[in-house]
DNA sequence: GATTGACGCCGAG
DNA sequence: CTCGGCGTCAATC
């Protein structure tokens, strides 16, 4: 289990504009993964927040390359045993990737979710045995990795795009590249 | 306890 | 269609 003072590898990966990145456990496990950036400097100032002993080492730039594949909708599938689903202890109150059982739950949840297609927070909601969707929505907001768990493809009932800690816009863009078509910040279903 | 959410539902304009 | 208001529940203060 990754703590917070814990150092971890990050990893980088660049395409047209936008930079990628990841940081990786001494295991080798996925800790966090940001949000692309035009800035390189920002990606790292973001990753640092959760895990101020870093180092930059690219020996995990292909799975990083990867993610940037997914984000550009190019490729569907990811080995989530990649990712560090572990819960820490009851007593230590690091911040660490991910905290309890019920956020586990949900990002399991919305891993399961094929590219291509969408599903509503009410529906996350009812899969995990709950009716706390405004908690489900939170759960996913603090989602430690985005884009490989598409968290992008959960919406709300209504149709409408939903939240997203990127910005609404990425949220868009990256459902676009997966083939949707939106207007005024409505899903259109039939793609 | 009280407050705060990437929500859902219903009823009023 | 847009709002307000309330329901509901997990995390945080």
């Amino acid at each position: 289990m990754n703590k917070r003072n814990d150092l971890v590898i990050i990893s980088i990966h660049k395409t047209n504009k936008l930079y990628f990145a990841a940081a990786f456990s001494q295991k080798g496990k996925i800790v966090r993964i940001a949000l692309p950036k035009t800035n390189l400097e920002d990606l790292i100032t973001e990753i640092s927040n959760y895990h101020p002993k870093f180092i930059i080492n690219n020996m995990h730039e292909k799975i990083v390359a990867i993610i940037a594949e997914i984000y550009h909708g190019n490729k569907s599938n990811f080995d989530i045993e990649l990712l560090e689903m572990d819960i820490p202890n009851k007593s230590s109150h690091v911040t660490s990737t991910l905290k309890t059982n019920f956020e586990r739950d949900v990002i399991l949840e919305v891993a399961s979710i094929p590219q291509g297609h969408v599903r509503t927070y009410k529906e996350i909601a009812t899969s995990v045995k709950t009716q706390g969707y405004r908690a489900v929505g939170t759960a996913i907001g603090k989602n430690p990795f985005p884009i490989v768990v598409p968290c992008h493809r959960v919406i709300r009932s209504d149709g409408k795009i939903g939240g997203f800690r990127g910005g609404k816009q990425m949220k868009i863009e990256m459902l676009i590249n997966e083939g949707f078509k939106i207007k005024s910040d409505k899903i259109l279903l039939e793609k």
